[in-house]
RNA sequence: GGCGCAUUGGUCUAGCGGCCCAGGACGCCUCCCUCUCAAGGAGGAGAUCACGGGUUCGAAUCCCGUAUGCGCUACCA
């Protein structure tokens, strides 16, 4: 499985420096939806544009929502859009790379980490010991809630007398450190996105910095690292922002200095709430297996939020490096826009070489819910290599391609008498003309389309149809469907044998 | 309820005091191209810049209030 373990904190450390840090730390508890992977890509950005570091750290401090495969989903999400991190877990799952590691939460609490930072806190009389228990805890915040009262906790452990605080300690029971908020004062600091922020410290409570179970909640955790990570910028969502007094007010206690934060607006769900599993596909894989493309979903994902001007919208990702700037990010929340994600999509489709898209595209043609059964894999790629051309300006996710291309591959069309009969003709004229063209085709000299064209379209003349009539017949009796790629060229991918079987078969339909 | 943040067409956004009775894009509609569908081209509908007060010669842009939305208010992150 995975090699030796990896060495922490070994060299290379450069401490005394000015280089931009900033960091993409995730819990791992569930699949990342495109908020997520936006704040990643926020951040990665500006590293990117920064030459500084982009961290991935693992914040799997909630031991009951931990969740099994979450931590390769975070990775493989980043991986597939292209964004890659200096420092963290490797990609393989096996060790991690970076001289500040572990970049995991919980093996830095088993190192007892947080344990020695939450007791310097205590023994610098900024934190306290606190045995009350969930019930009082509850009952407490439902009697303040009746009350009318802001909830939050009563400071019961806060001042213990000597006594008090010994009989604490022998007691046995479940015990948290708290974080002794000031009293009075306001806390306030600098926001990147939103400048001077301001929080009355009488309303904050004690907030928990160690859990019973000995893990640190996320605002210990999250101070402790980024400082002994020298993070140099917090850029995160927006609804961190509440929380942001808590960190600074810990730093202070530290004697720390704060690193500067941003914080994002918000992806939101079409009703404009934070987005969840109740908003459909949200998480950044079902994008992938809906068949968009990673180019197309980084720059969509980096205009939700961003812009550059009035008027650019595509962007590589390394022009999206050389202009990306936190001065230039918005502070509202963006709804997740799908359709416009489909219309970039088709752009990057249509832009790509056409070798590139026939690639792209094979795993959806031969993966479940692709080209019918009878159809056998693997598919012929030479035969993709023609088709291609001629769906790329009409694909828009790579998951349409095999509605798109089916009747290429597929027998299994049943042409109906009555799509068959074009407007103005009845069913003897449409068999009449099918026969015709059966016989021109038949007497081709050459199989391509300028010749199919060519004898086609005399034909129309000669049976005095519209060329909409008859191409309209045969499209359908050679493909089964209304709306195809210009019928020659199709024709001509077809190959002569399969054409004239299926017009064979359609004239025949219309003869019952 | 309290606190915080936000508020430009359905959606993403430009705008940081006069160039804006508001520009671009997606979507929608019409037309052109055309063998269908796309793609492409040309037009169009759609915003009293949330509302009300100020400040200013002048406000989408600054200030205050209100409303609305969202976020936070856990031994979750």
């Amino acid at each position: 499985m995975c090699g030796p373990a990896p060495r922490w904190a070994a060299g290379n450390r450069r401490s005394m420096s000015t280089a931009v840090r900033v960091r993409y730390a995730p819990s791992p508890t569930g699949i990342p939806h495109v908020g997520n992977i936006r704040t990643a890509l926020f951040n990665w950005l500006f590293a990117r544009h920064m030459g500084g570091s982009f961290i991935v750290r693992i914040e799997d401090t909630d031991q009951a929502r931990k969740v099994d495969g979450a931590v390769e989903a975070i990775l493989e999400s980043l991986a597939w859009l292209g964004i890659d991190w200096d420092e963290g877990p490797e990609r393989d799952g096996c060790g991690e790379r970076g001289a500040y590691g572990s970049y995991f939460q919980s093996r830095r609490k088993e190192e007892g980490l947080y344990d020695r930072y939450a007791r310097q806190l205590v023994n610098g009389g900024h934190a306290y010991v606190c045995d009350c228990t969930t019930e009082r805890l509850d009952s407490m915040r439902e009697a303040q809630r009746a009350a009318g009262q802001p909830p939050g906790y009563d400071r019961r452990c806060r001042n213990l007398a000597a006594q008090a605080r010994a009989a604490q300690a022998a007691n046995g029971s479940p015990k948290v450190v708290r974080f002794k908020v000031p009293e009075s004062g306001d806390t306030s600091f600098h926001d990147l996105i939103r400048d001077e922020v301001s929080f009355q410290n009488d309303l904050l409570d004690d907030f928990v910095l160690l859990k019973s179970d000995g893990f640190p909640t996320y605002h210990l955790a999250n101070v402790v690292d980024d400082h002994l990570m020298e993070v140099t910028h917090v850029m995160r969502a927006e609804e961190w922002l509440s929380s942001t007094p808590r960190h600074v007010l810990l730093y202070d206690a530290f004697g720390w200095t704060p690193p500067l934060f941003a914080h994002l607006p918000m992806i939101l769900g079409s009703d404009r709430s934070k987005l969840s599993k109740r908003h459909g596909a949200t998480s950044l894989l079902e994008y992938r297996d809906e068949g968009f493309l990673p180019e197309a979903m980084l720059n969509f994902l980096a205009l939700l939020g961003w812009s550059l001007d009035d008027k650019t919208e595509k962007f590589t990702s390394d022009e999206l490096i050389k202009h990306f700037a936190i001065e230039r990010i918005g502070k509202t929340g963006a709804i997740f826009n799908k359709e416009k994600l489909e219309w970039f999509n088709g752009v990057y489709v249509r832009q790509m070489p056409a070798t590139g898209l026939a690639r792209r595209m094979t795993p959806f043609l031969e993966g479940k819910g692709g080209l019918p059964a009878d159809v056998s894999r693997p598919i012929d790629q030479a035969y993709l290599s023609r088709i291609v051309p001629l769906v790329q300006e009409r694909v828009k996710r790579l998951d349409e391609a095999a509605e798109l291309t089916g009747f290429f591959f597929s027998d299994g069309i049943a042409p109906q008498a009555a799509d068959l009969v074009q407007k103005g003709m009845d069913g003897a004229a449409t068999r009449g003309a099918l026969e015709a063209a059966l016989a021109r085709m038949e007497a081709l000299a050459a199989w391509d389309a300028p010749a199919l064209e060519q004898a086609l379209r005399a034909l129309a003349g000669e049976l005095q149809v519209k060329t909409g009539q008859l191409f309209g017949a045969l499209r359908f009796a050679a493909t089964g469907s209304k709306a195809t790629p210009p019928l020659f060229d199709t024709l001509a991918v077809l190959g002569r044998e399969r054409v004239l079987r299926r017009v064979r078969r359609a004239a025949q339909a219309l003869a019952a």
